[in-house]
DNA sequence: TCTTGACCTTCCCATGATGGGAAGCTCCAC
DNA sequence: GTGGAGCTTCCCATCATGGGAAGGTCAAGA
């Protein structure tokens, strides 16, 4: 099999085939008289196992822990189960994350006439004139970090 | 104000404040005459909506745009709303991309016993051995993809 | 046999937003 | 005048992926 076909069954492009191998995540493959890489069915098999890992939202790292523990007959199914749940846990921040962005948004939306007049709560917002009623605390953010690790003579 | 001011009032590091200058999000300031570059109140100003609208998940490309919107005293507030809309659009469907993410890992987490023993359904499902239950239809992703675009030979 | 074109190879570059760090200047306080 | 903080520019790294050029190879059809 070439690295078009092994593509084709894995779903992995070829250009990606080639950088996972230069990087150390697949190895090297044998090649033909012509240079060609030469891919069997252990291959493509490796390959979904990385573009499932991917879809996941796995990181290249983390797959590359994980497809070694899965070819490690001997591992301790907590090691993997761990990689899994500190993935779970990454996600689930990074969706909190966007969900305090999305809140904001909506109310400063819904807010927002959206017609042709100029006043826009939206900008107002963004360029810090909270003259929003209550709410402000929902508009999170800028943690207020102390002020300055710097040790400048600072004019201030 | 030097840059290391201007970072400090504006919470942007100094580094980003000379990229912003060189992609042309800000205008290139004036320097003094020993070629530092001098800001006032309202660059500072400038600074924080960007940051801002970063905080709220905007790509620099955005916040140009809204950038400008703020500075154009004759905008509409529809343009302002469509961009916002749009941006909220994008993060609810990364969500729902996680969150899917989530729900499939959470539940083979939960099916992994997490012991010394070897035996993983997390690594059975990267592995592609869908021995799972009914369940499969949650651990998504790969579209069928109508099979191959390419017009080879392909052994097959 | 020659041509065509799909395929393969390597190499370089780009993305987006940010940080790190080097080399060399300026400025200020002591 | 010296030390060190701060400024300047320039280059490199990240992460995963794609684009594209230049050139070699193979197979099918004229």
């Amino acid at each position: 099999m070439n690295i078009g076909q092994a593509s084709d069954a894995s779903g992995v492009s070829a250009k990606m085939i080639r950088y996972y191998e230069e990087i150390g995540l697949i190895r090297p493959m044998g090649r033909t008289g012509n240079n060609y890489r030469v891919y069997g069915e252990e291959e493509v098999h490796v390959l979904r196992f990385i573009k499932r890992a991917r879809s996941l939202g796995f990181s290249l790292e983390e797959t590359e822990t994980l497809l070694k523990l899965w070819q490690d007959k001997s591992r301790e199914s907590a090691a993997v189960k761990e990689v899994a749940t500190a993935h779970i846990a990454d996600l689930e921040r990074r969706i909190a994350e966007m969900q305090g962005m999305v809140k904001t948004l909506k109310h400063l939306a819904h807010c927002c006439g959206g017609d042709h007049r100029p006043n826009c709560p939206i900008l107002d917002d963004l360029a810090g004139d909270s003259s929003a009623p209550g709410d402000s605390s929902a508009s999170g953010g800028d943690a207020p970090l102390p002020a300055s690790r710097r040790k400048t003579k600072k004019v201030a």
